[in-house]
DNA sequence: ACAAAAAGACTACGATTGTAGTAAACAGTC
DNA sequence: GACTGTTTACTACAATCGTAGTCTTTTTGT
């Protein structure tokens, strides 16, 4: 019953990893991250972690663990999101809006597809 | 010198205060949180890390210390934006502006809003 | 069947975070 | 000038995080 865990930064990137190709064992994690900067034991580490928190589980096939994904990644943005933009800009969503609007940079075909999508949404 | 200070979820309800009233002392930064959820002990360790990190600084006046911010909301902003941008949605901006669109409530002047700055930004 | 390899389980450890307590210094009050 | 209250400075401590090592078990080659 743990509602909402909490997702380190560092299990954000073994997620994606895992989101994008579960089922999947440890090794596998792995090799799909930067090998100079992921250590097997750490990966292992992270996923027991997401077992733990329920993000993740896993069932024993031969000799390896297989992973699967509990929460999927929209439910995880979901719950960052909200978090980061009360933290970050008060709950205030157009502002936040704004700021990446003025901050990133922005494609023509994005520019383009978010006119279309508000365009969508106006009515 | 300081490279990226990283703001924990509490130290930014404090900034918040700070940014808004600075300068100010640790008591009145207390005066101005939910009183019911902060302690002054706590208040004060919290602007002592955040001097640590560069993110304030303080002198003394009488006999309290006086903070101000070294680091803008807007600043913090930016940097706390694109690391959530590249770690919850891959660095990929266009779908995350679909997701707050999706997800959080946008009045109809604020998505009007949000058409006139894209309108203005498309050309 | 035995030894090496592969994978998991358990343990470790310093840094950061959330949350404060204790001790010490200064500032009025009598 | 000693007592009391305010504010700081220092210390504490458990939980989480990043990063991995060691010990154990399981699988497999010969």
């Amino acid at each position: 019953m743990s509602e909402a865990p909490k997702i380190s930064d560092a299990e954000w990137e073994v997620m994606k990893v895992v989101w994008d190709h579960a089922p999947m064992t440890a090794t596998e994690v792995l090799e799909l991250l930067p090998h100079d900067q992921w250590k097997q034991k750490t990966v292992n580490t992270f996923l027991a972690r997401l077992e733990a928190k329920g993000v993740v589980d896993s069932h024993r096939e031969g000799r390896a663990n297989v992973y699967r994904p509990l929460l999927s990644e929209s439910e995880c943005r979901r719950m960052e999101g909200s978090h980061f933009l009360s933290k970050v800009f008060r709950g205030k969503v157009a502002p936040m809006m704004l700021h990446f609007i003025e901050n990133e940079d922005l494609s023509d075909g994005e520019l383009q597809e978010l006119r279309a999508i508000l365009e969508r949404k106006g009515k």
